[in-house]
DNA sequence: TTGCAATGCCTCGAACCTCGAGGTACTGTA
DNA sequence: TACAGTACCTCGAGGTTCGAGGCATTGCAA
């Protein structure tokens, strides 16, 4: 009981948003998909292995991404890069995810309606 | 199968906070309020009954809302408004979200890293 | 008067996502 | 030898949202 501790967790949807997002700049592995969004948020935002991987695997399925396994110093990886299919996604999620962020900060910063500031 | 139309849904946690913000500066009742948030954000967020009740009590059973029954024109509505926890609660939530708006932003935005924009 | 749309409240199950823990395997180093 | 780090993956629990459906009342139009 009392109030528990939920973690506010405004993320439905972002993770796959921000990996479309970094692999469409660099061919990347899964690994390093997790430390890549930690250290460029400065850890605001944090998705697990649990998370990437599934996300990707789908993502995969659908077409938006490809994969090609690479061997580097002794270590298998899995690199993803983005399809067009995917690229077409990442450009829908994007102008979504601007349209309802901007809603929202327009709700929280305005004053009551969307009235004539004057 | 086929890609199942799976609608984004960034949404997670965001009614709530729409909600506390909503009764910060007027108090309101749940049909309301699914309106209200479908008109001022001009249909771009739209939440159903489905997700405003249960919210609302919720937050009420949380102490972070008080509600009183109002009868207006043979209509009975239940009236709510933010308390001190919800006002701090609100405070809260709405921190937490600019902060990862801000940084999911800089990620779409934004080239490599954290680089200057020189 | 009948009928239907709008107002108002509420609940339930399906579907979806994320989280955290736990597993396997290999490399490098103390 | 042991443990931390790299790298992959899955599973169950827990939390949310969605859509449909239910109930009751008021108001307006046919």
């Amino acid at each position: 009981m009392a109030a528990r501790e939920t973690n506010p967790s405004f993320m439905n949807g972002v993770p796959e948003l921000l990996i479309l997002r970094l692999l469409q700049q660099d061919e990347m592995y899964g690994y390093e998909i997790v430390q890549a969004i930690r250290s460029r948020t400065d850890t605001v935002i944090s998705v697990g292995e649990g998370v990437v991987y599934p996300v990707l695997h789908g993502l995969e399925r659908d077409g938006a991404l490809a994969s090609r396994r690479r061997t580097v110093k002794g270590r298998s990886r899995i690199y993803y890069s983005v399809t067009a299919v995917g690229s077409h996604r990442l450009a829908d999620l994007s102008k979504t995810w601007s349209n309802m962020a901007a809603a929202i900060q327009r709700m929280l910063m305005g004053g009551q309606h969307a009235e004539g500031i004057q």
